[in-house]
DNA sequence: TGAGACTAAGCAAGCGCTTAGTCATTCGTA
DNA sequence: TACGAATGACTAAGCGCTTGCTTAGTCTCA
């Protein structure tokens, strides 16, 4: 599967189809975390009140507490869950590619078209992630080194492989996901790049930084 | 003036200094200003309140009102000069430039320091941007276009003298602000990496990014 | 004497979350 | 198959607290 192609997952089936980890969402919890993500990347996480959240699921106020335990609850389960498909997206790219070049510009494109269609996930989960509890903050953080290792990986086996010229390879690794996580910073469903067009992009500018010329 | 050069200005200077655009701060709205730098970059707009602003500031929660119209006036207030003195810094640094290579080299470092070194201010500017007035927002994002005009300008010269290929010059001039800009969101003092150990590399890797090869 | 910097007290509004209860559906038993 | 009991999803009302900001007044110093 490419990384740059298929259709766009709508944030609906993102929440929906992530019945991992033990914990099956039912349709009214759906409801709310959708409504949530709307909320907090809108409006960010201290910005949004409960009963925002409840009204945009069609529900009382306390009908959100029938599903989440607090309002950091959901933010927990959204963040989560994003960096579960985020980090699953990229580990299946970098599988699949049958070269270190072919990882890279792979899961650079994936992993920036990703933060473009789902931009809201994205923003909350990059920068709505310092209202976690302590314990749910270290929960997403571990998730979030898995990402980092993914990347390091592939820029090492490059190296090894005699494709890439890197001098150092944690910085670069964080420059790369720099340009690709900043894409839910400023990407407005309105501008004229698409998603794919953005990952096509950065996957090539991801190629120029790296390869031995 | 290098722009990867030079000790690193307190918080308290880059504000102090400030005194253009008509309005000279005294030294309590300083420090006023400061205190909510600190909170806001801490905590987020909406969880920081005026208390905690003032108390910080050491005063009564009241004296805030003496210096500031309302808690989002602090935070335009901060915003402005936030972007104010980083694109003085960069057009500074292009302008001092001998060459497009040298003139790029030296924006992206010393825009990668500057968001390290005031990696507080660098969040509220990038981050809470969403929580000023539509007219605020305005004034801040008129500043906002002059910095990607600029590193447009040295792309579109280095083009032309030949010393850069670069397929789509706005793409290739935003992944080259991501990668700065970004620096706030993961920069912390304790890390290994100084500031300017930041813009150094950050400056390299723009470089590999578009050097004709 | 008057102006500016500051505080003590507090107001109205809004906050996260709880309580007590309604209602439809499902279950156990005869 | 009939039927009360239990269950789970949901709401109306509201509690205790915090919020941004104001008011009325004090203090300092030119």
């Amino acid at each position: 599967m490419s990384a740059t192609t298929g259709a766009p997952r709508s944030e609906q089936s993102i929440l929906a189809t992530l019945e991992d980890s033990g914990d099956t969402a039912g349709a009214t919890a759906v409801r709310l975390m959708m409504a949530a993500a709307d909320a907090f990347a809108d409006k960010g996480f201290h910005a949004t009140t409960t009963r925002d959240i409840a009204s945009r699921a069609g529900l009382s106020p306390a009908g959100v507490y029938v599903h989440f335990s607090s309002k950091e609850d959901l933010l927990f389960q959204l963040s989560r869950r994003g960096h579960q498909t985020a980090r699953d997206q990229l580990v299946e790219a970098a599988g699949a590619a049958a070269s270190p070049p072919e990882a890279l510009r792979s899961i650079i494109a994936g992993f920036s078209t990703w933060h473009a269609e789902h931009h809201q996930l994205g923003r909350i989960v990059q920068y709505e992630f310092r209202h976690l509890t302590p314990e749910h903050r270290d929960e997403v953080l571990s998730l979030r080194r898995e990402i980092d290792k993914v990347v390091r990986g592939v820029l090492a086996d490059g190296v090894e492989s005699g494709d890439f010229e890197v001098d150092d390879i944690p910085s670069t690794a964080l420059a790369l996901l720099s340009m690709a996580v900043d894409v839910a910073r400023w990407y407005s469903p309105e501008i004229r790049r698409t998603p794919d067009d953005i990952g096509r992009t950065n996957g090539h500018l991801a190629m120029r930084l790296v390869a031995r010329r």
